[in-house]
DNA sequence: TATGAATGAGTATTCATTCAT
DNA sequence: GATGAATGAATACTCATTCAT
């Protein structure tokens, strides 16, 4: 059997992503996770140390996500892969991103800054491109990519997928 | 002072807008109100029951603000509308906005047809205008003009506002 | 419709028998009756005075249901009245009795000599029948009779019906 | 310190027994018990998982009470045996007795057919013994047994210890 | 007489957290 | 590292009762 401790982590995410932070109990974590309560505590210290911790994995998966786009040094295809990016989460991901999403509406964990990389590697590439705004071109983009992200984890990829192409010939890439 | 029941009311519209509500007790609520914890259920049934007087208004405000959109005859000035939409709400009633957009992430309050009459009126002035894909053309708007209220409502409209012309003329309308 | 008063002394009459004293809130007492839940406060002072004004007519049925033991003159023929009292009890007044029965068990209601004038006459007639421990065969009938009233208000009469002629039979009266 | 688990029972049992179940608050208990309320609910779920618990402990010492009955072979001494359990009952287990009476009338805990094999067994005994209605005098007996108890809970042994040698003459046994 | 708004204390139950083992 | 007993504060909700109208 795996780590006591990656058990907790698995367990919280599952909960966290499906029924919320506030609502799901360090006692049904534990039970999912077949250990004790307390050593959620002897661990994490905390339930919110508990969600910082799954949070840091959160945050290296999306960097490595999002590592495609900025990476890409030519015009066209950074766009391209920020469009596609969506459809390329595995499922067996899901559950990061849904809490990410979550955690955007409930409590302070909402951060931002930590789509700015994104966004200035975006407007780079409309500048590029002619564009006449390129920042708001960047942020109307991300800001579509968000929404679409959303719809995917409520609904499933299938549901979006012609919604690619679309985007992809919107924009020409 | 003024009736119990109208403070109830809007004591828990704020709590709710705020901190979600899950996250409100119900206390809170009468603490905030400066009435017994008690007149919430008399007044009321549940927390569930408060919550649900509180979505009537919401949803009476929302069909208010999306009915020039739906009602607008001409197609160029639909599209207009719905891109002015989200700068002609009321700071005062930002909290039901804020409401509508938490409860979309807690529990099944996400009811996803809510936005249909207005997505088919957009799929109408998008035909009308000679788009390619209409439907798909009208699904993105609506996500944009979602995404850019999620903005408002956090950062308020100012942020926002130079997002307003940069889509009319994105648009051409 | 009839008095208000006597819609609530009947109201409450249905529910102290069926759920007890305890079980029974005033609010359910006030929705049962169909007046608002002040007027018991007005009328009865409290949830006790209410009970307390019902246990008088409780009373005032028990005594009349015991007259025709308490005033026979023919010892055998008390023997027999007493033993068929239970079995003539109107079903439409089962309720006065369960209320009498349940509250022998919740708090203090229990008034153990109410029934003294009943075993005295009781004790008479088996001394006039030459009966060696005349008080306690009283009591022993007593408590007979008290068994076979619970039964017959569990169950209903007719489970019960039997069992009167083997009794009379035992007495020989 | 004994053992809390045990504190909470013993508390529960006496509590319950006193007022009844519905009259009784979890926060008596835990007082009473010296332990905190939320203690109740790890050990024992609920309210009524905690009566629960009690009542297989009641229902365990009625058998062994019933036992010398029931295994009784010759038909004089089980109609004996029966008229005397109620004085052998140890004042100190008077409680779980007073307990089972209670929720005779109080909810649906009844259960009628408890008290069904020693209802055959004095049924079997009083066959042997050529009365004329065995089942009958055996209903009847078993009657008269549980009104003894009854007051015995309530007033004590003494009071009632006369009636013993009353009923094992009358019975001729 | 009758209502219905209003209350404060109480209800069973849950929660995150601590701690001895 | 791991458990499970234990807690105190909080939770949604109910109750008997009061009072202005």
């Amino acid at each position: 059997m795996a780590n006591k401790k990656e058990n907790i982590l698995s367990a919280a995410l599952e909960l966290f992503a499906g029924d919320g932070y506030n609502a799901t109990s360090t006692s049904s974590i534990a039970k999912e996770a077949g250990v004790s309560e307390g050593l959620i505590f002897r661990h994490f210290g905390s339930k919110k140390g508990l969600l910082e911790a799954i949070m840091e994995d959160v945050e290296a998966r999306i960097s490595q996500l999002l590592a495609p786009v900025i990476f890409e040094e030519e015009p066209k295809k950074v766009i391209r892969r920020i469009i596609e990016m969506p459809f390329g989460i595995d499922p067996s991901e899901y559950d990061y991103w849904r809490l990410q999403f979550k955690l955007k509406w409930e409590q302070e964990y909402n951060n931002p800054n930590k789509m700015k990389p994104l966004i200035d590697k975006l407007a780079w590439a409309f500048t590029e491109l002619g564009y006449k705004e390129p920042e708001k071109e960047a942020v109307l983009l991300n800001q579509i990519i968000d929404s679409i992200s959303t719809e995917i984890l409520r609904d499933g990829k299938d549901a979006q997928e012609s919604f690619q192409s679309f985007l992809l010939e919107k924009y020409g890439v």
